[in-house]
DNA sequence: GGATTGTTATAATATTTCTATAACATGATG
DNA sequence: CATCATGTTATAGAAATATTATAACAATCC
């Protein structure tokens, strides 16, 4: 499990492994299927509590990243079909892209980053 | 002055102010030179408290996007010279792009979101 | 001089995040 | 059947962050 904390980011610790997590399934270092470790696992090798692990894994599960069962825990499992993906995409790329444009990033050079980023997400989307 | 503030987001009221900005200047709203309402003026607009406003005002200061001085209050001065916009901005994408990954948002998807936010941002960049 | 500006200080409250224990039902394993 | 590990839930507290509330200050414009 290659999950890397920064305990001295801003960023909330459920979040930053929500967002590992994320980034392992789209780099396919996770698969459908696969199962992840236990609350209490992870919270031990990590180092932290074992409900901010939980925390993390409930937000997977309310955003369809992850089915939970009793005994298995946490499996990944992606609802693909989901209503509001695109618009939400948009409006969190508005924001960011903003930031940039406004420091004369070029559409062409965001066009880069794109490429540069789905290649590390493997396939030929 | 065109803010919108969502009191029932989750997103904290000083970042969706600064998000607002942002986004104001991207897309030519806002113009170089232009001076923002005084902290106490907008914050009377909108509602909240005028520390909340000075948060946002200050955080847009460090992050390069206002100048502000004494009596004329928080002035749109871009410093479009920053060293790691390029890093920073692939590190936000990397991690949105998976979610869209994940749902199997392709890239060419991507590239027509792109473009539509960038008509808004009125250049031919 | 008076009004308005950002700035700073201090404090209180509310919300969020993280931790700490503990108990529970479930299901796998032996 | 007993044991053990699982997620789940409850409760509580600590710590950090966000928001509000007053107040004062120096600078600057009119």
């Amino acid at each position: 499990m290659i999950i890397e904390i920064d305990f001295n980011s801003d960023e909330a610790l459920y979040l930053q492994l929500r967002n590992q997590i994320i980034l392992g399934i789209a780099t396919s270092r996770f698969r459908e299927g696969d199962g992840l470790p236990s609350v209490r696992q992870l919270a031990e090798d990590i180092g932290i509590n074992m409900h901010t692990v939980n925390k993390a894994y409930t937000v997977l599960k309310q955003e369809g990243f992850v089915r939970v069962d009793r005994r298995k825990g946490a499996v990944i499992a992606i609802d693909r079909e989901r209503a509001d993906t695109l618009e939400e995409l948009k409006k969190e790329l508005r924001i960011i892209l903003a930031k940039g444009s406004c420091r004369n990033i070029s559409k062409q050079e965001v066009y880069a980053l794109i490429d540069e980023i789905y290649e590390d997400y493997g396939g030929v989307n």
